[in-house]
RNA sequence: GCGGAAGUACCCAAGUGGCCGAAGGGGCUCCCCUGCUAAGGGAGUAGACGUCUAAACCGCGUGCGAGGGUUCAAAUCCCUCCUUCCGCGCCA
């Protein structure tokens, strides 16, 4: 979301931004935003003189009721002076609607047009344009086979998809004995990484009031993504993103505090409507899974330096785990509209032989803070919107693949990569196990 | 979940329909006095948002937990919801 301002000031900017986004549709909505504002503030404005003078004009038949007790000729100049006020009323309310109006349509055309994009963005209309900037660690491909890992997983008695769907249904998963564990050593050491890079541990709410669900997403995307509660105000969250942000809606944070650095852990819960390719199979897109998450809020001038770090730790972190990484940056076509700039970790499947998406960190720049209202107050009291930033750590069902794949070894088993060992009760390798 | 009480500015708190954007106190900021570790006097102290403006000040509008309603007029009356506290019940 961008200030209507911007749009005010420099409309063609904004155009030629959803040009580079190629949303051509999308640039009658600058015109549109315009209409919309002036018809706004025009209404504002008669109506804030509507109610200047009946605040008066009450006023004054306060007092002339006073004086009514001593004088009754007064009681009825009162009344002629309420007529005069409820003559006004009609026009009020009809312009208290239209106002009401303007400004939820204002609001919906601006929550299409998308964000300034960084100059930085790759142009291109659509993901095939994405850029790989970087690689980290040898992609290899061994001389033997790697088998789809829910078969890794189930040659170490670890997952059992049959019951799960009984149970459940598709998209569930019964994660069993070292596949278990190994799933929350993952959890536990991307917790500890963060919090040894100075972020401080979170554990959110999994459920959030539909209040919330409306400031942190997209109609579209709540329809796509959010189970509900039946029968209750509460949906889960998709991720601890959506009531760690949440939690600083309307909120002014004071400057000294910021920036605020923070890891969340949560299981994420999402219907995933939609085609599920062949390769989404297992326990790469699933309904519920667990997530250790990086969030920033900061100031403004700090927010590029912070997405640097940000992707930077979740190469660092597979890095750690013996896992190839590349960094993919999102082109203008593919970047969400919200975000500022954004990028892919993607680790290296030495089975499909190609990267495979892991992380994603996100610059939202002011976008999301102004949709949410999420501003900071320097000692001077000055106010202004702050930025914010998101990045997985890890999602170890998903992440689990590249780690199993990356670290089998030729006789079968997976190494257990040294920073995980020590949640893993010191074991060095998972091996054969009888399923349960 | 049931019953009871409450929600007013940084904090405490008065206020049951009209000169109330809100008494009083504490705290904080500034000034004065006095000086020896604490006391006296005075002034200031909604923030925020919207609008107006080139911008700011000013003005105007909104604002007393949130949202509706009644009324010429709502902190005050009515309805719904939320939160907190105290009992009881239930429960990891």
């Amino acid at each position: 979301m961008i200030d209507i301002r911007l749009i005010r000031e420099n409309p063609e900017l904004v155009r030629e931004n959803i040009k580079k986004k190629f949303q051509n549709e999308k640039i009658p909505l600058v015109d549109e935003a315009m209409r919309l504002d002036k018809a706004n503030r025009a209404a504002i404005n008669e109506a804030s003189e509507l109610r200047a003078r009946r605040n008066q004009l009450s006023k004054k038949i306060g007092i002339l009721m006073g004086q009514a007790k001593k004088d009754p000729t007064k009681a009825e100049e009162a009344e002629k002076v309420k007529a005069e006020v409820k003559a006004d009323g009609e026009r009020l309310a009809e312009l208290e609607e239209l106002e009401g109006k303007c400004k939820a349509e204002l609001r919906a055309v601006m929550l299409k047009i998308p964000q300034i994009i960084d100059p930085s963005v790759p142009i291109g209309p659509d993901d095939s344009h994405n850029v790989e900037v970087q690689r980290f660690g040898e992609p290899k491909v061994p001389e033997y086979e790697v088998p789809y890992h829910t078969e890794l997983m189930e040659r170490f008695g670890g997952i059992d998809l049959d019951s799960a769907r009984e149970v459940a249904g598709s998209g569930f998963y019964y994660l069993i004995g070292d596949v278990a564990r190994l799933h929350e050593a993952v959890l536990a050491y991307a917790r500890d990484f963060m919090i040894g890079k100075g972020f401080t541990y979170m554990i959110p709410p999994y459920m959030m009031h539909g209040a919330i669900v409306e400031g942190v997403m997209s109609q579209s995307d709540m329809d796509a993504m959010m189970y509900k509660i039946e029968g209750e105000d509460l949906y889960l969250i998709g991720t601890s993103e959506h009531s760690m942000i949440g939690r600083y809606i309307d909120r002014i944070i004071p400057a000294e505090t910021l920036p605020h650095t923070l890891t969340s852990y949560s299981p994420c819960f999402r219907k995933e409507k939609g085609s599920h390719g062949l390769e989404e199979r297992g326990v790469y897109r699933i309904h519920q899974f667990e997530k250790q998450e990086m969030i920033v809020v900061c100031r403004p001038e700090d927010s590029m330096d912070w997405y640097e770090k940000m992707w930077r730790y979740s190469v660092e972190l597979f890095r750690s785990m013996d896992i190839p990484v590349r960094q993919l940056e999102c082109c203008s076509g593919d970047l969400a509209d919200l975000k500022v700039k954004s990028c892919d970790i993607e680790a290296w499947s030495p089975r499909q032989k190609k990267y495979f998406e892991v992380c994603s960190c996100s610059n939202l720049g002011d976008a999301q803070a102004r949709r949410l209202n999420i501003r900071f107050k320097d000692a001077d009291g000055k106010i202004t919107l702050a930025h914010t930033l998101n990045n997985t750590v890890a999602a170890p069902p998903r992440m689990l693949i590249a780690l199993l794949e990356n670290n089998l070894l030729e006789d079968g088993s997976v190494r257990i990569p040294e920073v995980l060992r020590p949640y893993m009760g010191g074991k060095d390798k998972l091996e054969k196990a009888k399923a349960v």
